[in-house]
DNA sequence: GTCTGTGCAAATTGTTTGCACGCAA
DNA sequence: TTGCGTGCAAACAATTTGCACAGAC
């Protein structure tokens, strides 16, 4: 039986706040503040249960670190090559494609991740 | 001034012959028989060479490994849940994308990956 | 009291790097 | 001969894990 945890509240919480998608670590530093006994470790650990449960679930790993994202709805991301911001991107170019590769390549496709790369307007002016 | 490699020969060709989108230790323990004296950190050092001239292209990181692709024109791929393994997907879905993402969200977007999860046909089956 | 959640630090693992030597130009 | 390419092993860094204790039920 799964049980409440004050701090496994806060990371989920933090993680949903956040618009920055971002990794364990800045979930840590944000949190220690409040948390002084909060451990690198638990905010891995959570992130892990979030994703196996569809609670959160994983942009990809960016320059080495994976990134979070605790909307769950639908959506697209951008990830700027030179900053390595990641942003959503609102896009609801496809309906039924799961379908349609799932039907013509024999597999169940669950879902798919439409993902952007290039430079965010921050980094074009440099 | 760059020079060519026999090793690094091997390793773009073995890459490019595979249609299991390999690890570098895929490659490594493909090569290695053939190529005794070949060291995994050569291999790590020529992907990453490829991937920066645009020789071949990263698929991302699958159950903590980062699988890589020799095949550069645009594709989409299915990776499966359940044994971790990528198979390449055609799909001409977005031409266009990339400008209509760069002007509705002042990014510079120059290009995309569209990726599906779910099970493939052998773990569909179990 | 029982059993899940956590801190802590050590262990693991994919990847990178420094250095001396090998090989292409 | 010049200097990039490589083997090797050590270094690194993100993540995982074992264990004893804390906190939720």
């Amino acid at each position: 039986m799964k049980k409440f945890s004050r701090k496994r509240n806060a990371i989920l919480g933090a993680l949903r706040a956040s618009k920055e998608h971002p990794t364990a670590e800045m979930l840590y530093a944000q949190l220690k503040p409040e948390y002084p006994d909060l451990s690198l470790g638990t905010v891995y650990r959570n992130l892990a249960m979030f994703k196996e449960e569809g609670t959160a679930l994983s942009v990809g790993v960016v320059d080495g670190q994976e990134r979070f994202d605790g909307w769950t709805e639908p959506h697209s991301h951008f990830i700027c090559e030179g900053c390595g911001s990641v942003s959503d991107i609102e896009c609801k170019a496809g309906d039924g494609l799961c379908e349609a590769v799932s039907e013509r390549f024999g597999v169940r496709a669950t879902r798919y991740e439409l993902t952007f790369r290039g430079l965010c307007a921050a980094c074009m002016k440099s």
